[in-house]
DNA sequence: GAAGTTAATGTTATATTATAACATTGTTGT
DNA sequence: ACAACAATGTTATAATATAACATTAACTTC
């Protein structure tokens, strides 16, 4: 049984100090893992774009990427980062948030979950956090009107311990 | 305190057999009381804006009601649609779609609400019903790590009742 | 390893969604 | 009537995303 400090710890390290560098590197490493065992190819263009996105905690637009990928040798048409970005989000390995139209790397790519995002809105990064779907109060609703969930999208927009500190009210 | 049934037949109604005309003749008075109350002006693209919507549980986009306003003798270029609907969703009587782009009418425009859309991807109708933020688990791992919440976005994707029904699995 | 097959990338063009900026008209309060 | 503000009209463009088709690379299977 996890300790509530482990829940948090693991689940929302964004907001918290911590070493990034590390953070980064264990998921990449995490990635390529996971495409080995799924057979999946996470060529240079999709590394790459991967690498952009775990930079940081912040969300990055498709242009964004777009633009990045033009200082570093790569192609920069649309479909580009568009192909790169579905190749992510289809296999797990990052999000695609609504709100903001914006992507960001999945903080935890091999668990299967239901993400939720909590997205600074004046530092801009975002936090990964995940629903337990069993037994919610989404779940129940669903349940009794007989809808079949597919996908599910929960983003809160607000403000971060850090920033409320930074800039209070 | 509501029984379950109540709780799905004022919350769901959407998926279910219904007199849709009461429906939206209800929801346009309540519009109509609920800007009288607060002094804001419901102007003729403003009305005729929420009764595109009020057609149907299906939400439109902001060039389908483009479109719609523009064999209607109103002006039609973009900002004329996407006033009205800032207008409306500020105000409370619509919401915006994330997943989808697109906007519906609010169905409970009185009570201080986070919406939960529940998008039918073969009807594509959309049901909205309610968080009860208060004591969620979001609202709990929020608290923990400090994160003011602001707005929430909760919207499920799937199949309705009637349309698994129709076309199973 | 040559030929066939599928997956990935390259490239051009265009579709869709949304806003900036500024002029004009209408409404409200004095 | 006048000022002040709110709403609408209008032109232009920004930002996001996909369609369609050509080319190249990778993986089979013989
Ligand atoms: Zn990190
Ligand atoms: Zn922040
Ligand atoms: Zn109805
Ligand atoms: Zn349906």
């Amino acid at each position: 049984m996890k300790s509530k400090k482990d829940e948090i710890g693991s689940l929302a390290v964004t907001f918290r100090e911590h070493d990034h560098a590390k953070c980064a590197s264990l998921l990449l490493d995490a990635a390529r893992d996971l495409c080995a065992e799924r057979g999946l190819r996470l060529t240079p263009v999709r590394e790459k774009v991967l690498k952009l996105l775990l930079k940081s905690h912040a969300p990055l637009g498709a242009y964004d990427i777009l633009a990045e990928l033009s200082t570093s040798g790569f192609r920069a048409q649309p479909p580009v980062a568009y192909r790169a970005l579905d190749f992510l989000v289809e296999n797990g390995l990052a999000h695609r948030i609504e709100k903001i139209n914006a992507f960001v790397a999945c903080s935890q790519p091999h668990a299967k979950h239901s993400p939720i995002f909590m997205i600074c809105n004046d530092c801009e990064q975002v936090a990964e956090t995940s629903i337990k779907s069993q037994g919610s109060s989404l779940d129940r609703t669903a349940r009794a009107i007989g809808f079949d969930i597919r996908h599910t999208v929960v983003e809160v927009e607000g403000l971060c311990a850090a920033c409320r500190e930074r800039a209070p009210l």
